[in-house]
Order: structure tokens, then C-alpha cells, then sequence
DNA sequence: GCTATATAGGATAAATATGATCCTATTTAT
DNA sequence: ATAAATAGGATCATATTTATCCTATATAGC
């Protein structure tokens, strides 16, 4: 029950953006060197987040990668789902097809509780807030 | 970022056992038939609950498995746990090494946050409180 | 227009995790 | 002894995840 190093290369990427001055492209080879993200996969994932419009990918020479989302707004729960899809922790939730036990059931209610709190924990994080506690990172990775 | 199938299959399991009288043993193949889950799968899944401790497997004719947890204090993440591990959503939690950005970062604040949210959530859920609050289940599924 | 620099995106491979079943052995009640 | 159960190693099947390859396409600068 975790979270995927595809979506875990999503967060840092971001976490990267949002470290730059606003608007200003990257490359994504300087994002993979930089945060240890492998270049062509780490295309595949910022295609899925410029799909959720978070960022702008920028083809040609002096291309690159903008983030076009605030970091002030911008929370985890936004990155990681634009990679795994809305998250579920219980098949039940989501797909009641796949279980008929969901209504009778009030194990059920227990995922959903912990599912709400997940969601909510996430989505109070926003990039912003993750850059400001923690100026090490900022001065020593990312702003080099 | 999902509950396993197995996980899935534990947790029907100590249901229906908890809706059992105290320390009445039953046959695998009857919790598989109620609960849906294979025959087998059971097996092993009934196994690693044994070695957590929850339950007693009993070999031979008349044998089965028996509930040796009480209901009152046997709760959500008991169970889960046995089967997935300590639960971590995250990786880098669990096991530092595999994310050399460990302390540096506060995303990680943030996951550690909602695993202890998460595991909290599951710790309340004791299997006697999930009984109680449906007892449309207990009658139709499973005391038939 | 040409060239170098970037990303796009389909296809495919490789590795890992998950779900399930097969088969023989072992245990126990009668 | 026999029938009824589970134990447990081996194996298979499938799905998911993590990449990488390769050709196409876009763009800046000369």
C-alpha cells in the first residue's frame, strides 16, 4: 500500500519547479539529474501532469518544462493523483461493482474515514508550505 | 495504493470469525464459501494470521480455525498488518535508505503524518465495533 | 533552409508483485 | 485403517510497475 516511484518522481519534479523563479523553463535533464529521476520515464510523467495542467512541456531547442500551477495552490494529493488516479486505499470504495459486500459491510466505513483523512493531509500540503520548511533542501538541490 | 486482495481476504476472515461463539473452531472451507475467497488462498493467508497470533489452526478431522484474539481488542491494523507488513504508504518512512532525501525533506513530514492518520484510523476499528454497527451482516452472512 | 537541441509518443522489454492452484505430506477423530 | 482436514513447497498465470528504444516532431539560432 504505496505510493509508486512513478509517483514519488512526480512530487520531486514538482518540488523542483516550484523551487525556480516563476515561469522559468527547465529541462527535464536537469530536473532528472538534479532529483535522480530517470529522463525518459520522468517524460512520461511530466506528459500526465501537463495533462492535469500543472505544467506546460515545451518542445524544440530551449525547450524544456514550466510549471504553470502556483505552489501556493499546488498540494501533494493534486500531484499524486494526476500519476495514480484518485485515491482509494479499498477497491470497495471506488468500485462498489468489485465487492458486493460495500453497503452491508461496515468495515468499510472504516476505509472510507481513513481514506478522507489521507486525502485531506495531502491536500493540505502544498508545495509552497514544503519549500519554505525546509530551506536545506532548497539552498543545497535544488537552486544550485 | 491499495489494500491487497490477500489483505482484503484477511479481514472477511477475522470478520466471520468474530461473529462466532467465543472459541468455536470452523471449517476453512466454510469461511471460504461465505466470505468468497479461494479455498486455498485461505490457507495461506489463515497461516500468516496464525503467526501473528490471532487465530489457531487446527489440523486433522473435525479441525479448522479458531479466533484466539478477542473480538474487543482485535482491530483493523492487527490484521492488515499481518498479512501486508507495517503499513507505510511511503517509502522512504519504512526504510530510510532506499531515499537518500530522507531528513532533507518535509514531503516526507507530510506522508508521515498520514501514515500515523492511517494507522490510527485502523487501530480504533476493533472487529467487536464493525460487528455491532451492522448487524444486518452478522444475521444474513454470518451466523446462517 | 540547415543544424543542433529538445520533447512526443508508440512499442516493447524487464522486473516485480500479486493471486491462485496443484500436489503430496501430515495430522487427527472415529 | 479410513476419512476428513490442514500444511507447505512448487508452480503457474496475470497484472502492475519501471523503465528504455526508436522514430517523429517542434523550435531556436545561424
Amino acid at each position: 500500500m504505496r505510493l509508486t516511484r512513478a509517483g514519488e518522481y512526480a512530487v520531486r519534479c514538482v518540488l523542483y519547479l516550484s523551487a525556480q523563479e516563476e515561469g522559468k523553463i527547465v529541462r527535464r535533464r536537469d530536473i532528472s539529474k538534479t532529483m535522480g529521476v530517470p529522463g525518459q520515464f520522468l517524460g512520461k510523467i511530466a506528459q500526465q501532469l501537463s495533462r492535469a495542467g500543472f505544467l506546460e512541456i515545451i518542445q524544440g531547442a530551449k525547450g524544456g518544462i514550466r510549471l504553470t500551477a502556483s505552489p501556493m495552490e499546488l498540494n501533494l494529493l493534486d500531484v499524486v493523483e494526476a500519476i495514480a488516479g484518485e485515491l482509494s486505499l479499498n477497491d470497495c470504495i471506488i468500485r462498489p461493482e468489485s465487492c458486493s459486500r460495500n453497503d452491508l459491510c461496515s468495515v468499510h466505513l472504516v476505509w472510507q474515514k481513513a481514506r478522507r483523512q489521507l486525502r485531506e493531509t495531502l491536500r493540505e500540503a502544498t508545495f509552497e508550505s514544503m519549500l519554505q520548511t525546509d530551506s536545506r533542501m532548497n539552498t543545497d538541490l535544488l537552486v544550485q
